[in-house]
DNA sequence: AAGGCGCCCAACCGCGTCGTA
DNA sequence: ATACGACGCGGTTGGGCGCCT
């Protein structure tokens, strides 16, 4: 199926919105909904083409936007929810009311990939345990899937389930109800629906499971309350869904 | 003052997904 | 089952701006 370029049709103007195309576009949109896109610009009289103002009116005109710099929580926010949800801009966007998914964008590659980038962790942790090891000989491991934490998060959170270590028997997984995570000091902005959603609706059968790494002794099967900040850095986090822990996910 | 350079961010592009006929 | 339109997403681009020399 071949698609004809949205854009394509002579006439339709491209680039930076004038303040006068934005003021049709809002009153419109107020008087009348969106409804279909397509069809919107042809409507309200602009000379676009819908996914342009569909791009002008969610990343700018949407009364639901915060504008203004990014709060030091806020950015805190997004390292962590891009730690659990890798490059899912839009799900990160969800978690952070009024920010888009291209703000968002925008500002992982602008400041905080360099902020990271400036960031090491500790080698040679003292409280490395037998369990952690075990994780990393599994994830480096020649046969397994050469992707990158992130990645990994990206993928098991996609599917709420998959990343298995073969070796470990289901009870030795760090497994942690998502009641007994204190995560507010860290996801603040978060609501309570954002683990529900991750999670599902089966809290018997669905767990997160936390692969602290340099801290992994800190997490206490079934009995962990709070992860201490300094667990926190160094936190990768997996979502596995309990009763998938038999199987390797397709990378 | 002006030219070069790098950064930032709004906007575009192409593709995947979903719904419907 | 298939084709197609619409939408949404993530990656990329490029113009504008500020800083530096």
């Amino acid at each position: 199926m071949v698609r004809a370029p949205c854009c394509e049709k002579m006439g339709l103007k491209k680039g930076p919105w004038a303040p006068e195309e934005d003021q049709i576009l809002i009153s419109y949109i107020q008087k009348n909904g969106h409804g279909n896109w397509r069809v919107l610009p042809k409507q309200a009289g602009l000379l676009r083409c819908g996914k342009s103002c569909r791009l002008r009116w969610m990343n700018y005109l949407s009364p639901d936007i915060k504008r203004g710099n990014f709060t030091k929580e806020e950015e805190d926010n997004i390292i962590h929810l891009h730690e659990i949800l890798g490059n899912r801009w839009s799900a990160i966007a969800e978690k952070l009311s009024g920010r888009t998914d291209n703000e968002i964008k925008n500002i992982w590659h602008t400041h905080l990939k360099k902020r990271l980038k400036s960031y090491q962790p500790p080698q040679n942790s003292k409280r490395r345990s037998k369990k952690s090891n075990e994780i990393n000989n599994f994830v480096h491991a020649p046969n397994s899937p050469q992707i990158s934490s992130s990645e990994m998060s990206a993928v098991t959170s996609d599917s709420l389930s998959s990343i298995v270590f073969p070796s470990m028997q289901i009870e030795d997984q760090i497994l942690i109800k998502q009641k007994e995570i204190d995560s507010s000091q860290y996801f603040s902005k978060i609501d309570e629906s954002f683990w529900a959603e991750e999670l599902a609706t089966d809290n018997n059968s669905n767990f997160i499971t936390i692969m602290a790494g340099e801290e992994f002794q800190s997490l206490d099967m079934f009995n962990s309350t709070t992860i201490l900040e300094d667990d926190m850095d160094f936190l990768f986090k997996f979502f596995i869904k309990a009763e998938d822990l038999t199987e390797l996910p397709e990378l």
